[in-house]
DNA sequence: TCTTTATGGTGAG
DNA sequence: TCACCCTAAAGAT
């Protein structure tokens, strides 16, 4: 289930096990039947990843996949599986196969469309060098709560659930803050901090936010479930840091997570 | 064997 | 704001 890092940690083993080789891909669940016919045999040039968006590009035409929160696209070396009923794609190199499953989007796409999309969406921290102008100026056009703007793609793109709760926590800033009253330093902070944990989740294939320090640690894979986050999924729970009880509210039609004590404003 | 849940997004009203 | 789409795994019965 993805948030930015694990499309781009998708992005780069699928480019990693098949750029460069000429694929066979077909539909078993039949509903992207023409799509894989028209990739079937030829060379994929690369894949990339901009924001929760995935481009496999075979000349001038590119395969658009978005997960959506169901989706899944896992790649085998060995002891690969029969591909479902439900498998939308599959792409193999003879020796390397990646299924793909429950996508939201699967389309294939010229390349001016597929930059299209790229250019409706926020900077990408792990993309966009400099982005941090960007993703000032679209908060500052927004009244609406910053934990609500978080989520929006066209402001910042990469950015979910789990992590909208976690930068808010990790900033200090209170989720239902309007994004146009964040003051400089609280901006600076949230680019800096989507960036520093989205590389970070890109390398450990998961969203650990917590300084070990926080929980009296020394390394990540000690950590219990309940202690890899700060707030994410811990409404009850006392802080790791301060010990007040994190508090759960609807902002943005999904639940947001914030520490009452170290969020104020 | 059900029902629920999930790190997402769209389109209608 | 709501209904709805897609799938698989975990949890409840």
């Amino acid at each position: 289930m993805p948030e930015g890092h694990t499309i781009h940690r998708l992005a780069r083993r699928h480019h990693a096990l098949f750029a460069g080789a000429t694929l066979a891909a077909s539909s078993p669940q039949g509903r992207f039947s023409a799509g894989a016919a028209a990739i079937d045999g030829r060379v994929l040039d690369s894949a990339d990843a901009y924001g929760k968006h995935l481009f496999y590009r075979f000349g001038g035409d590119v395969l658009h996949v978005h997960l959506g929160l169901i989706g899944r696209f896992p790649s085998y070396t060995r002891d690969i599986p029969e591909p479902t009923p439900a498998t939308r794609l599959v792409i193999s190199n003879g020796s390397a196969a990646a299924h793909l499953s429950g996508p939201m989007t699967c389309r294939l796409v010229t390349a001016d469309e597929a930059a299209a999309v790229t250019a409706a969406l926020g900077p990408d921290p792990l993309r966009t060098r400099g982005g941090r102008r960007a993703f000032a100026t679209a908060l500052g056009r927004r009244r609406a709560p910053v934990a609500a703007v978080l989520l929006d793609q066209s402001v910042i793109a990469g950015i979910g659930n789990v992590y909208r709760s976690e930068i808010l926590f990790l900033c200090g800033i209170h989720p239902a803050t309007p994004a146009n009253e964040l003051s400089d330093d609280d901006i600076e902070c949230l680019w800096r901090t989507a960036g520093t944990q989205l590389r970070l989740g890109l390398r450990l294939g998961r969203i650990i936010t917590i300084r070990l320090a926080d929980v009296g640690a020394r390394r990540r894979l000690d950590l219990d479930e309940d202690e890899r986050r700060y707030v994410y999924h811990r409404d009850g729970l006392p802080c790791h840091r301060c010990g007040s009880i994190v508090r759960r509210s609807d902002i943005g039609a999904r639940s947001a997570w914030w520490c009452p004590g170290c969020q104020v404003g």
